[in-house]
DNA sequence: TCGAGAGCGTGATATTATAACATTCACTTC
DNA sequence: GAAGTGAATGTTATAATATCACGCTCTCGA
C-alpha cells in the first residue's frame, strides 16, 4: 500500500466512524494505520511493539481496545484461524469476509458478497460467519 | 449422544486409525470419548481436568498432542473462532467441515461438500478452507 | 459547577499453546 | 537375550494470546 492510498484509507476511514457516531482517535487512527501498512494478517503483539516507542505507554488492552473497535467498525478483520488481523478496505458494517490467504507470501485477498451456504441445517439462523481459505496464491503456486 | 453410539464411534474410530497404520492409543482415544461425550465446543484446558483424576499426569502438552492426532486423522475439529474442538463421526481425512454453531445451546452441526467459492481470486489454489457458521439453531430460534 | 460517560493508562491475571528434554515401551536385529 | 531404534508419553518451563479491574482525564451538556 502506498503512502498516499494510505493516507486516502485513514481519511475515509474516519469519515466512516463520523458516520457512525463515533471516533476514529488517534490511537485507533494509529493501530488501523499499522494494520493496513502490513503486507500480511498482523499480531496484536506486533501492533503493540509497535505502538510504543513511547515510554510507558501501550499495554495489551490499549491494542486489544483499539482492535475492538476497529473490528465493530468493519474496518478491521480477524483472521480467526492464525489469531492476527487485517486491514479491511471496504468498511463493511454488515457481513463478514470471505478471506484468501496466501500461506507462502502472507497476501490476504478479501471478497465479500455472501457465499450463502447451500446446507444449513434446517431452521439455522446464521449471524455471523467465519470463511477463511489457506493456500497459494496466483504468484507463490508451484509450477 | 448415546452410550452405546459412543462406544461404537470409539470402535469405528480405532478402525479408521487402523486403516492409516497409526495407533489409537489409551489417551488419544480417552480425548476422543471426552470431545464426543461433550454436548458442544470443548475447551482444551477443560479436557485437561477431565483427564486428571490420576496423580501427576496430564499437562498441556498430552492434550494437545492427542487433539494434533485426532485432527490429522480426521477425527476432531479445532472451532477456530472458539478455540475449542468438536468431534466428527465423518472421519473425512480430507476437506474441512463445515460447521454450524448454536451460541445460545452450543449444539454443533457439520456438513461437508466443499460449497466451493465462486469468488476466489484467479489462480489461488486453496489447501485449507476454515468455514464456522454461528447463530440459532432451529430450537434456540426467537419467536 | 458538576455529574455522566467515553476513552485510555496501568498492573495484574487468565487463557491458550508450545519448546525442550527425559523416560518408557514395543519392536527389531544381532 | 542384549542392544538399538523410534513412537508415544511424561515433565518442566515458558511463550503467546487475551481479559479483568481500577482509576484518571477528558468532554459535554444539565
Ligand atoms: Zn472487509
Ligand atoms: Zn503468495
Ligand atoms: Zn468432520
Ligand atoms: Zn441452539
Amino acid at each position: 500500500m502506498t503512502a498516499d492510498s494510505l493516507t486516502k484509507a485513514l481519511d475515509a476511514a474516519e469519515a466512516h466512524c463520523l458516520e457512525r457516531g463515533e471516533k476514529l482517535t488517534p490511537v485507533r487512527k494509529r493501530v488501523l494505520e499499522l494494520v493496513l501498512e502490513a503486507d500480511g494478517p498482523v499480531k496484536a503483539y506486533d501492533l503493540l511493539e509497535a505502538l510504543k516507542p513511547g515510554p510507558g505507554s501501550a499495554k495489551p488492552p490499549t491494542v486489544y481496545r483499539a482492535l475492538d473497535f476497529l473490528m465493530t467498525a468493519g474496518l478491521v478483520h480477524k483472521v480467526e484461524a492464525l489469531n492476527a488481523f487485517v486491514g479491511c478496505s471496504h468498511a463493511h458494517d454488515e457481513g463478514g469476509a470471505e478471506l484468501f490467504i496466501c500461506s507462502t507470501c502472507g497476501a490476504v485477498e478479501e471478497r465479500h458478497g455472501a457465499p450463502l451456504p447451500m446446507n444449513a441445517p434446517e431452521g439455522f439462523m446464521i449471524q455471523r460467519s467465519v470463511v477463511e481459505h489457506f493456500g497459494q496464491c496466483a504468484n507463490c503456486r508451484p509450477a
